[in-house]
DNA sequence: GGACTAAAATCGTCCAGGTCGTGCTTCGAG
DNA sequence: CTCGAAGCACGACCTGGACGATTTTAGTCC
């Protein structure tokens, strides 16, 4: 994939004229680079910027090195299922990309399609020999293709500090790193410190950010009492630093354990981003 | 990590062709010098110098034998603090080259990151047996990463000449190396006589080379009436050759005893860069 | 080590096509 | 009709890729 258009790129790939798109740029609506020899060049995440904010329809995906998914049957989460199956990233990036500059959310694109995805490669693929390569692969996938959208996303310097991650014994990284994009596209600025992580260590990590929210994402919980425990102490030093903590994950039975440790839990990403909304418009 | 590169290095790092490369080293946009054989080699600091000013985007870092970073999260101090930590000095050197690169000034990262950075080094190491060697090797990295910080900023030969150290009694040389590195940063020829500097040398070398300023890194004062004393005598040098004097550090109670001696005091780097650059400007 | 060799990198040069800025035309809303 | 935004045309210049010739690098043998 190109980092960089032309104007002459992003103008073919949206159906406006060069001329339009070189006077956008110098009014400021494009942010532009420019060659030593004076040439304009467009990085790539700005131009998903100026298509999704502008609202311009793609006409021609792969100028943007986007491939044309053209119209593919079946629903959302079939399309990515197969995507994901066959191992073809670019085309899951494609399709992902396509439905964000359509103006789909990321939440919407993760609790949807994305998670449909993946419970359908965990469902057909569980008894087949093949089962634990596909969907390892298909998980690395998603995680180079979430990182890969997740630098797309706009970043303030003022924003505030939310920080997760995965308590000890959960290795998957792709709950905590869905969070911590989830949280970004809210207008957090998201440490995400990934799997196994004490939250002994999250409490100290929050405690030195000065973070205004902390999320843990849990898919797998090994001992209840010490969970409790932990998740216990975890939100007495937030409730200190008046810091809001969140949880969320696949983990069964995770709603009992949240509520016994006085926690509030979201079922999905959408109410972590609700959570994460209503943090931030108390605090402004 | 290499100290030269290849116009196909120096291109591919920043995405654009080796043609385009070559011609703007032939136009003189990039400076090269030629291996008898004749092949053109740039040399690192002028290759991050060309990529901060031409404002380029730094597509492969690993090409310029930095490491990629990618979405590392925490915050700036936190990350820096972990790699000094742990000893990782090409780690921290990318990290700051990184920054750098993006435009931030060497001021704002001393001042910055580097400051949080070496303060949690001795908070969190000091009541661990680990904890000297940790830090040792933590300012030894960090004096290795400010020379070649240093060593990759443009001197120009009509610069005025700034001169300084840390006075008899401060055995580390970290602050007043930050020092000179900063005001070379503004525009000086900064000279750094280092650690253990009397100050009557200190005047002595300003007349000899006919220094515009002279800056005192202090860290600590072991007697507070002698320190004075010298301080005016150094002063009173300055005064006679029209000479600016700074003085700053972290010795408790500097500021009132700069105050006593009448010499400006700055908190931070940032306000030795003011004081530099207001300096600058009353004599051009 | 030093000599030799094959592979890889770089040289200088050329050119097709992309891009620049500017001035002009088209077109629809007020 | 007037105005501003969008598109078009054009000569000058910039970029990226290709080419055969040369240099550098890395490996091998002695």
């Amino acid at each position: 994939m190109k980092d960089t258009l032309s104007p002459r790129d992003l103008a073919r790939a949206i159906g406006v004229s060069e001329s339009s798109m070189k006077r956008w740029a110098d009014d400021g609506l494009v942010q532009t680079n420019r060659t030593p020899g004076g040439h304009r060049r467009i990085a790539w995440a700005e131009a998903l910027r100026f298509i999704r904010e502008s609202g311009s329809s793609l006409v021609r995906p792969e100028l943007l090195g986007l491939e044309s998914l053209g119209p593919k049957a079946g629903a959302e989460g079939e399309i990515l299922h197969d995507l994901l199956a066959s191992g073809d990233g670019d085309g899951a990036f494609s399709f992902l990309t396509s439905r964000f500059l359509d103006g789909a959310t990321l939440v919407s694109l993760f609790d949807g399609p994305l998670r449909a995805a993946m419970q359908r490669l965990g469902e057909l693929w569980r008894h087949e020999s093949r089962g634990i390569f596909v969907e390892h692969r298909a998980t690395d996938i998603c995680l180079e293709l979430i990182r890969k959208l997740r630098a797309g996303l706009p970043l303030r310097a003022d924003s505030p500090v939310a920080i997760g991650g995965a308590p000890a014994g959960n290795h998957h990284g792709i709950g905590s790193l869905l969070a911590a994009t989830v949280l970004e596209e809210c207008g957090f600025r998201a440490s995400n410190l990934g799997p196994d992580m004490p939250l002994e260590v999250l409490a100290g990590g929050a405690r030195e950010t000065g973070a205004r929210l902390v999320w843990v994402s849990v898919a797998l919980v090994e001992n209840e009492e010490e969970f409790v425990s932990e998740l216990r102490g975890l939100a007495r030093s937030c409730g200190d630093a008046s810091c809001g903590l969140a949880i969320g994950g696949s983990a069964v039975g995770l709603e009992r354990l949240a509520e016994r440790a006085g926690v509030a839990f979201g079922r999905d990403l959408a109410a972590l981003a609700s959570y994460g909304r209503g943090f931030l418009a108390a605090t402004r």
